[in-house]
DNA sequence: ACAAAATGTTAAGTATTTTATACATCAAAA
DNA sequence: TTTTGATGTATAAAATACTTAACATTTTGT
């Protein structure tokens, strides 16, 4: 049945718990432009993986807890 | 310093130890080319976080086991 | 040594990501 | 109420990932 999958992430939350970063603050933080964080927080595009390490290395987390590549109706 | 962060990775180490898997196989795995595993195994260029999350999958592994960014002259 | 399979390389084209601008909406603050 | 900062949307151009195809080199098997 081809399970389609998809690409999730939590950027947004993790930005709130790091005292409310800005979009723009994590772009500048890793060298994108704020297009590009907000369209890959909004799930658009799937991001380069070296974007995904950077966002990823900004909170300290591994790429896994960031990004979540599940089936659509997984909880 | 603006420490040079590449990325890395054990595709090729993992392939083996995957029943000596081919490029082809895993190529046609993930649905790419032959050419892109390559390129990607070699490290010609950062692969989009999907093939990355599929490669990760086929390995059973999250991503950070199979690609790692770090600065060049890192153990 | 020979054949076959796997890997490496190159070039040209297509697809996707990222940039750059510009503008609209909303909430918070002054 | 007006301004300001943060977020959302859109579009075109630039940069990069991926494909296709063809051929060269290395490795493996017989």
């Amino acid at each position: 049945m081809a399970e389609t999958l998809t690409l999730k992430n939590n950027i947004r939350t993790l930005r709130f718990f790091s005292n409310e970063m800005t979009q723009q603050e994590l772009a500048s933080k890793i060298g994108v432009t704020r297009q590009t964080v907000m369209a890959i927080e909004k799930g658009k595009y799937s991001p380069s993986l070296e974007v995904a390490f950077k966002i990823a290395r900004i909170f300290n987390k591994p790429i896994d807890d960031v990004f979540q590549y599940t089936s659509l109706d997984e909880k």
